[in-house]
DNA sequence: GGGTATTTGTCCGTATGTATG
DNA sequence: TCATACATACGGACAAATACC
C-alpha cells in the first residue's frame, strides 16, 4: 500500500474477482492519518455495494485471499471487514465455500437496479414466422450433435499442442482432409499449401479483395447475390453488374466490360439457379487466361446439394492457368453458426497473401479445426451431406409438386441447392408477395437481385432450407387461395 | 465490558470452548479503582489454575482471540497475560497452534517440521529442453480442459439454436458475460451493444482501422510492437512511431506528431512493461478530448497477470468523451489457439461499424462464444487467470531472483504481464545475445522494437510465458557463465 | 466415479501503532 | 516517561469443500 506524504491523499484502485466471475474495481483512499481503518473501509464499500442492489442476494463475495491478494492488504483485514458484514447480517458465511450475500435484505428496499443486461428482443433476421422461406436458412435438425461433441472431446484432450498458435492458413491436418475431401467429391485440384482458412466467407471474400492487385474491377452477377460486392465498396474497388443468360454469366457482357474478377457460382446460381455447364466453364477459363490480371472467384454455393445432375467439377479443377480463386463453407452445409470457410488460392495470389504482415494467425479455433478435420477425414460430413441432401431433397420434391400444382405457377432452378424460382404471371411479382403475405406467408421477389429488370417477370425467389416439412400441404394451399 | 459504579464490584463469569472441547468457566472480578490490571488478573487466574492442577500439563489454554472476545477485552491484554505466564514458564507457546501448559521440564522438544518441501513442478512439456524465451509463448499447462470438453458437451446438447446464424457483433449472452467481465475485472464501462466479438486481436485491428476516418494517422509507441503497424500499413493508412517516457507514450511527442489515433498498451507496456500511470491517462484521454477526430485504441495487452502493484483500470474506465477503444483477446489469456477477441466501441465508432454492410456474420464460431460465455458467468475463466497468474508469479520469481544474480545483471519492468527487461551493461546487446546463443539460449533484444535507438542499452527482453520452470537455474548459470 | 491438487473459511500467534492516563 | 488497553494489520497452519483430471 501506498501511503503518500504528510497530508496528501493517495489514490489505491485495484480490483478483483468474485464468485461467479465478478470484479470490483473499488477505489479506496487512504490518508496518512489513517483516518478510516481499511477493513472499515472495506466493510463501507461491500456494505453499500449490497443495500444499493448492485450485489444481489446470493451473489458470491471475492474470497479472503483472493482479495487480500488483489488489494495487497492482509487477510485478516479483509477477514475483519467480513466479519463485520456477517455481523451486521449483510453476508452468510459458507465455510470452505465462501461468503454470500444474505437472502433477506433487512435494510432498504432498495430501488433495486436490476437493468441487468436484457437480451434484445429477437431481431428481424432470426424471428422465425410459421413459413420460412428465406434463402439464407439451413436446415440443422439432422447436425450430427453427439459426433460433434464426442469428436470435441476427443480433440480437447487429443493433444496439448493443440492449445497452441496454430498455421495462420489452418491446421494442416484440416487443409489435407479438405484437399482429399475438395478433390473427391468438387473435383478441385489443390495440395493443402493452397488452402487458406478462415472464419467465414465475409472474411474470406475481404482477403481476396485485398490480395487482388488494388486496379481491380470486380464482376458480379446480375440477378445476384454475394457478400463479395459489400466487401468490394467497403474496400473502395470497382464494381461492375455483369448480366447473365440461360448458362450463368455473359461471356459477351464480360467482355464489354472492364471487369478483372469475375465473381461466379458456377454450381448452382444465387437466385436463378442455373448450373453453369461445362463450355461456358471453359469459355469463362478462357477470358481470364486471356490477361495477366484476370481472375476468377468460384463461389462454389450450395454444390453440396444436388438432386438430379451429376455435380458438375468445380472451374478450379477445369483451370490449368491459376486462375480459380475457389471457395466454399462450412457454414452452409453444416451450420450457419460454424465459422470456418475456405479459400484454394492459385500459387501467385498465395505468395501475395504469405506478403500480408498483418494476418499472422489463423481466424479460426484450432479445437473446431480438429473437429472438422475429423469429421473430414472419417466421412461423417460427406455421410451427413448425403443425409441432409436426401432430406432437402424430398422436401425439395413436395413443395415443387405442391406449389407446382397451383394454377398459372412454374418452377425453375430446382435441381440443386435449397432454393428455386418460382413464377405465376398472373400477377406481377408485388402483387403476388402482397397476396401471400395477406395469407400470412412471407416471400421473396427476384427483383431485389437485379440490378437490370428481372429476367423473368412475375418471379418469387423461394428459399426451403428452413421449411418445416409439415406445412408445406398448409402453405400451398393458402398460396392456391391468395393467387386465385 | 461493564464497569460498575466506583466501589462496586462487578462479576463477569464466562465461558469458552477451546481444543478437544474443553470448557471453562472463569470468573474474574475487575473494580472500578483498577487496583489490578486485567492482564494481571488474568496471568493470577490462570497461573493458578496451572499451579492446582486443574489445568493440567499439556493441555491448551483458549486462544487469546477466543478468550478476549468471550471476556470482552482486547486480545493485548490476554496477550499481556500470556506473555507473563509464558515468561514465567507456566505455558509454552507453540505457534500458530496455541498456548500449552508446560510440563515441569522447560522445553519441550519443538513440535516436528513436517517438512513440507516443494514437489518440483512439472509442466506438461517438461520434456521440453528448448529455452523458451520468447515472449509470444504462454503457458497452457493448466488448461481447464475438462470443464471446456464438459461445457462444450453441455452447449453443443443445449439447444438447436446455437446451430443458426447468430448476431455479428457475437452473441448476446457472451456480450453481456464480458461487459459483467471487463466492467468488474478491468474497469471498462459498457454495455453489451459496445461489444464486438471477433476472430483475434489482427481482425479486430483491421476493423479499427476501417471503421476510424480514413484521413486517420496511427501513433503506435515506439519502442513498440503490435499487429497494427501492418495492418495500418496493410490499409495504406498513416504511422507515426511515438516515442515513451518512463510512463509510457510521450504525450509531448504525440503532440508534436499528427496523430490522431493513438495506440497504447497502458497495462504492461510492451515491451518496456511500463504502466501507464493514473495521471498520465488522464493527460492521453485528454489530448484525445482536443479534436473531433482523436481516438484512443488501448491494447489491454497482459493486463491479466500483475505481481506486485495493484492494477489501474482501464483508459477506456475513465474516459467519458468516447474516445477509447478498448480491445483484448483470449488468446494469450486462455490458449493462443482460441481465436477470440472482443472490441468495445464508443458508441460514435459503432455507427460506422453498424453501417460497414460486409460484416454481416460474427467470425466466431457460436458454440465456442458460448463455451466461453459460460466460462465468464461461472466464474472458470477468472478461476483460471488466477491460477496463471499464480503459476506466472512463482516463476517470475524464480526467474528474477536467478538471472537478477548474474553479475551485472539489472531487471526492470516485471511488475506484470509475462516478460521483463534484462540489462546487463557488461555486454553490448549483440554480444548479450551472441554469448547467450553459443551457450544454446536464444535471447531477443530491445532494439528491434526500436524505431529510434533504444532507451535502455544492452537490454533484452525475456518472455517466460512458454519457459519451462525446471529449467531456470540451468538457464541462469549458463548465462552466467555466458556473461562472465 | 474416484483420486489429487487447489481453494477457502477458520483459527491461530505475532508485530506495531496509538490513545490515555 | 511509562504502563495499560486497545486498534490495526500480518501471515502460517488446518481441514473441509471444491475443481480438475
Amino acid at each position: 500500500m501506498i501511503i503518500a506524504p504528510s497530508g496528501v491523499v493517495e489514490i489505491l484502485s485495484f480490483r478483483f474477482f468474485y464468485g461467479v466471475n465478478f470484479m470490483f474495481n473499488v477505489t479506496i483512499t487512504l490518508r496518512d492519518d489513517h483516518t478510516l481503518p481499511l477493513y472499515e473501509q472495506l466493510y463501507r464499500y461491500f456494505s453499500g455495494e449490497i443495500r444499493s442492489g448492485k450485489l444481489k442476494s446470493g451473489e458470491r463475495l471475492p474470497s479472503k485471499r483472493a482479495l487480500s491478494e488483489h488489494l495487497g492488504i492482509s487477510r485478516s483485514t479483509v477477514e475483519a471487514a467480513f466479519d463485520l458484514l456477517s455481523g451486521e447480517g449483510y453476508v452468510v458465511s459458507r465455510p470452505r465455500s465462501g461468503y454470500f450475500v444474505s437472502d433477506f435484505s433487512p435494510f432498504e428496499p432498495s430501488a433495486h437496479e436490476p437493468s441487468r443486461h436484457e437480451e434484445p428482443r429477437v431481431s428481424a433476421s432470426s424471428e422465425k414466422s410459421e413459413f420460412d422461406f428465406s434463402t439464407a436458412s439451413v436446415d440443422v435438425s439432422l447436425f450430427p450433435y453427439s459426433s460433434w461433441a464426442k469428436l470435441n472431446k476427443e480433440v480437447v484432450y487429443s493433444s496439448p499442442e493443440l492449445l497452441q498458435r496454430g498455421d495462420r492458413q489452418g491446421d494442416f491436418k484440416l487443409r489435407a482432409a479438405l484437399c482429399d475431401f475438395l478433390s473427391q467429391y468438387r473435383g478441385v485440384s489443390c495440395s493443402p499449401e493452397d488452402i487458406i482458412v478462415g472464419a467465414g466467407m465475409e472474411y474470406l471474400t475481404g482477403l481476396i479483395v485485398r490480395i487482388l492487385p488494388e486496379s481491380s474491377v470486380f464482376g458480379i452477377e446480375d440477378p445476384g447475390y454475394s457478400a463479395i460486392s459489400d466487401t468490394v465498396r467497403s474496400y473502395g474497388r470497382e464494381l461492375r453488374y455483369i448480366s447473365l443468360d440461360v448458362n450463368g454469366m455473359s461471356i459477351a457482357a464480360l467482355r464489354k466490360s472492364d471487369v478483372t474478377a469475375a465473381y461466379v457460382t458456377p454450381s448452382h446460381q444465387f437466385p436463378m439457379g442455373i448450373t453453369m455447364p461445362a463450355f461456358r466453364r471453359s469459355r469463362l477459363l478462357n477470358w481470364a487466361a486471356e490477361a495477366e490480371n484476370r481472375y476468377i472467384i468460384e463461389d462454389d454455393y450450395d454444390s453440396e446439394f444436388r438432386f438430379f445432375s451429376r455435380p458438375i467439377p468445380s472451374l478450379q479443377g477445369m483451370d490449368v492457368n491459376g486462375k480459380v480463386i475457389y471457395m466454399g463453407t462450412f457454414s452452409r452445409s453444416l451450420a450457419p453458426s460454424i465459422r470456418m470457410a475456405y479459400l484454394v488460392l492459385p500459387k501467385k495470389l498465395m505468395a501475395k497473401y504469405r506478403a500480408l504482415s498483418d494476418l499472422r494467425y489463423s481466424t479460426v479455433s484450432r479445437y473446431e479445426q480438429a473437429v472438422i478435420a475429423e469429421f473430414l477425414r472419417r466421412g461423417i460430413y460427406s455421410r451427413y451431406l448425403r443425409r441432409v441432401g436426401n432430406l432437402y431433397g424430398k422436401r425439395r420434391a413436395a413443395l415443387v409438386s405442391a406449389l407446382g400444382a397451383i394454377d398459372g405457377v412454374r418452377i425453375s432452378g430446382a435441381d440443386g441447392g435449397i432454393h428455386f424460382l418460382l413464377t405465376n404471371e398472373r400477377f406481377s411479382e408485388p402483387e403476388l408477395i402482397e397476396r401471400a403475405l395477406e395469407a400470412g406467408i412471407s416471400l421473396r421477389g427476384l427483383s431485389p437481385y437485379c440490378r437490370l429488370s428481372p429476367p423473368l417477370a412475375s418471379t418469387l425467389v423461394v428459399g426451403y432450407g428452413g421449411l418445416d416439412d409439415s406445412i408445406i400441404e398448409k402453405a400451398a394451399g393458402l398460396l392456391t387461395a391468395a393467387w386465385k
